[in-house]
RNA sequence: GCACGCAUAGCUCAGCCGGUUAGAGCACUGCAUUCACAUUGCAGAGGUCAACAGUUCAAAUCUGUUUGCGUGCACCA
């Protein structure tokens, strides 16, 4: 293996070509360049937006990774679009900030770490709050150190001074005054209500967080008394407060308002019938259980008809005392049980065996969700702000309805669109420890604790008010603190990455007066946010609205959202299937060029991407490509130096082209450079980075390497046309360098640094060279 | 149920605001090669652009229908 230091300097004089051969190592050996180059670039201050100063700012946030382990392919998805995007920005002269982040990833990272404990034989509700939370703190500061290096390992040109996390406190502060801002407007609130309820992870979880599947069940026609009526889950009967039918329904009109009996597994019992529209009277008999406590829908029945809320499953997915003898079984086995001892009564009427129907899973775990009814925290999205008189969800329609937000794909505006109108509440309470904990004080209560809501001896109907004087929201923990005790939940984390594009930038600003005196002023809004389309809504849509609610403006002008990355076999990539595809492996093999090149490479906006290692090596090849084209003019045009006896440097004023005398071959290469260049910069512009990679690709491989090179050498060996194509070949390799820098940044820097000992007028890099125009 | 997307070479995908022989990468076939690169070069094979109908002088590209695949959202006693 040849090594060759990216910078080495080329000796003169003697036989120079010799040394060429040696100094400049046949093959392209990325692992000899690619870190050093990096090293270079940082400390010289490249990618700090401060490097052309007059330019016009250009900013990316990036979005940033959840710090509880390595980068995965996806990551690099990002990086390679990100860093085109911000590469061929700075090449452009413009102030080019590319913001960097990491994410604690609150539920995310606290699986990610509880799986960890369960294989250390441990758990994390035996571990005391603050214990947990310090070791979760560790293990995620120590990924994110691993994350900073792999992303500089591929190629990653963002402003590191600038880096921010969610937890700094900075950035925490202003999560709070966001909070803050939103409770005295109005438009967070609490409220008791039936939210998903993971009964592994112990903790709710929002809309968005709950995947439905299909699942077949035994739907179970079971008698009330005089009536009949279809459920799945006959082991919720024991939390039954009535039985419902529609109030059109003319086989029940005798029994509304009544009290029937009915004969339970337990014995003989009293249930009122009510009226309720959300009965829809062809399903089954027409006849509905009412369980509040363990549904959605039939909590808003006894809502509106004021009944009581009996709890018969707890947390943990087990029945309570009130289930009688069932008390203490896991839902399912419940079920079964029931279902038997019904049986045998003879109250069941029959069972439909093959009943389809979707039931909620966490979207972790798999774990089926159960609705439970707790006081939660919740953004009201869809009502006016009493201060602000603003609306989230609506003004979040209109900025992209207006085009103040831009998806570079249509579809996903449509998406967002239908989205948006029917999107409700936000609830962002967790009941978990990683992550900010809501900035929420209760009163302490002699006789009503914060856990008064959940007692059984309350009038029922109490459940439903929350006294507001009670409850302290601020940034700063209430004066009397003796006095008051702090919410135990933790925010969604989507509500503090909801934020981040602004509070980056405001933290950054307010932290680094002298470096960052107007960074928010400067670069907010920013240019594009790029990220996976599958969080659109979790993210995209919620940096929207409460961007555009916080500064008034979005956050971003564009919307750039790429897909997943697929195997050559159009396969998610997954561990099990043992199908991955390890970004870091891979640069350490083929190069961190040949990874993004293969990742730009028949990729499309917001269609998923497909890389196989075949096509690695193919832009590996690539790269080596490149390299030795550049080997060739080198060589080429010092070699002729040595017949004329003028060894020294080229001067890049020399590389005048003399455009009476070109050769066909020199017109059809400058025809096709210009359109090149032309295209390169289209493409880019609308965001089409397949195309102009793959235009590069076919360009410089094709028509500079396959056929202008091959002409130059019987140019170069012609005294009349030597000169002349020594310029056209100097000045068509250089440009052509800077055009694939944002895609291939250390090829192209390796070679730019041997193309420099020829040509010193060239920018002493690359990475701020400036972008060819015609 | 509502909405959205996709069907182009053996494989994975571009192209699609209509207009010359439909492109790329990988795979395949034959030949070449000490002179930048075998991580190479040259030549080549391979597609009725899902089906049907329509608009047009002209359709892979626009419209409609059908078939197949996929995705999002909602409901579910």
């Amino acid at each position: 293996m040849h090594h060759t230091p990216p910078n080495l300097p080329l000796l003169r004089g003697g036989n120079y070509r010799k040394r060429m051969m040696k100094e400049i190592a046949k093959t392209y050996d990325h692992e000899a360049v690619e870190k050093e180059l990096y090293t270079k670039w940082e400390k010289s201050g490249y990618f700090k937006p401060e490097i052309n100063p007059k330019g016009k700012p250009y900013t990316i946030i990036m979005p940033p990774p959840n710090a509880n382990g390595s980068l995965h392919v996806g990551h690099a998805v990002f990086v390679t679009l990100e860093d085109i995007m911000i590469r061929y920005a700075r090449l452009q002269g413009k102030a080019a900030l590319w913001l960097p982040g990491a994410d604690h990833a609150g539920f995310e990272t606290q699986s990610v770490f509880e799986k960890k404990l369960e294989k250390e034989g441990r758990s994390r509700f035996s571990i005391p709050r603050e214990r947990l939370y310090d070791e979760t703190l560790k293990f995620t500061l120590e990924n994110k150190k691993v994350m900073e290096g792999q992303l500089r390992r591929l190629g990653a040109s963002c402003d590191w001074d600038r880096e921010k996390f969610t937890l700094d406190p900075d950035i925490v502060k202003i999560i709070y005054e966001t909070f803050v801002k939103l409770y005295e407007d109005g438009l967070a609130y609490r409220d008791v209500r039936p939210v998903n309820w993971c009964t592994k992870h112990q903790t709710s979880l929002s809309e968005l967080e709950v995947k439905y599947e299909e699942r077949v069940d035994p739907l179970y026609y079971i008698k009330y008394g005089p009536l009949t009526l279809a459920t799945v889950r006959p082991e919720t009967k024991f939390g039954d407060t009535a039985v419902a039918v529609n109030p059109d329904d003319e086989r029940y009109q005798k029994y509304i308002g009544t009290e029937i009996e009915i004969e339970t597994v337990l014995g003989f019992a009293k249930i009122k019938v009510i009226a309720d529209e959300m009965v829809d009277p062809e399903f089954g008999n027409g006849v509905v259980k009412i369980t509040p406590a363990h549904d959605p829908n039939d909590f808003e029945v006894a809502k509106r008809h004021g009944l009581e809320i009996k709890e018969v499953i707890d947390q943990f997915g087990k029945m309570t005392d009130k289930a009688g003898p069932f008390a203490g079984l896991k839902i399912l086995e419940a079920r079964r049980q029931v279902a038997e001892a019904m049986e045998k009564k003879g109250l069941i009427e029959k069972i439909e065996p093959d009943y389809t129907h979707s039931v909620g899973k966490c979207y972790k775990c798999g774990t089926v969700i159960e609705p439970r009814i707790l006081p939660q925290w919740f953004i009201a999205v869809n009502k006016k702000g009493i201060k602000t008189k603003k609306t989230l969800a609506k003004d979040a329609l209109a900025a992209v309805n207006k085009g103040e937000a831009k998806f570079v794909t249509p579809k996903f505006a449509k998406i967002y669109k239908h989205w948006m109108t029917n999107i409700r509440d936000w609830n962002i309470s967790r009941q978990i420890v990683w992550g900010i904990r809501l900035p929420v004080w209760y009163r302490k209560q002699k006789e009503n604790p914060k856990s008064e809501i959940r007692n059984p001896k309350q009038n029922q109907n109490s459940k439903f008010k929350i006294q507001n004087s009670d409850i302290y929201v601020g940034v700063e923990p209430p004066q009397d603190i003796e006095n008051w005790e702090q919410d135990t939940d933790v925010f969604d984390t989507w509500f503090s990455s909801g934020q981040w594009p602004f509070a980056a930038l405001q933290a950054e600003e307010t932290r680094n007066k002298k470096q960052s005196p107007n960074d928010f002023g400067r670069f907010y809004p920013t240019d594009v946010m790029e990220t996976g389309w599958d969080i659109i809504f979790f993210w995209v849509a919620r940096m929207i609205m409460l961007g555009l609610y916080e500064t008034g403006k979005v956050p971003f002008k564009n919307i750039y959202l790429h897909g997943l990355v697929r195997d050559k076999d159009r396969q998610k990539m997954s561990k099990s299937k043992g199908n991955v595809i390890d970004p870091l492996g891979v640069a350490n093999l083929y190069g961190a060029d040949a990874l993004r090149m293969a990742l730009v490479f028949g990729t499309s906006a917001g269609n998923d991407a497909v890389i196989s290692e075949e096509k690695i090596r193919g832009m590996r090849n690539f790269s080596n490509k490149i390299w030795n084209a550049s080997r060739f003019v080198i060589l080429r045009v010092t070699m002729g130096d040595l017949k004329t006896g003028q060894t020294g440097p080229i001067k890049i004023s020399d590389l005048k082209i003399d455009q009476k005398n070109l050769t066909a071959a020199d017109k059809k290469i400058i025809k096709n450079h210009t359109e090149i260049i032309k295209s390169v910069t289209a493409k880019l512009d609308k965001f089409q980075f397949s195309q102009a990679g793959e235009e590069l690709y076919e360009y410089f491989w094709h028509n500079l390497c396959d056929i202008y090179i091959e002409s130059s050498k019987a140019q170069l060996d012609d005294d009349k046309t030597k000169e002349n194509t020594k310029k056209v070949l100097i000045k068509v390799l250089s440009e052509s360098l800077i055009l694939l820098h944002p895609f291939v940044p250390f090829v192209t820097e390796a070679v730019w640094s041997e193309l420099r000992q020829i040509c010193p007028e060239l920018k002493e890099s690359v990475v701020i060279a400036d972008w060819p125009r015609v």
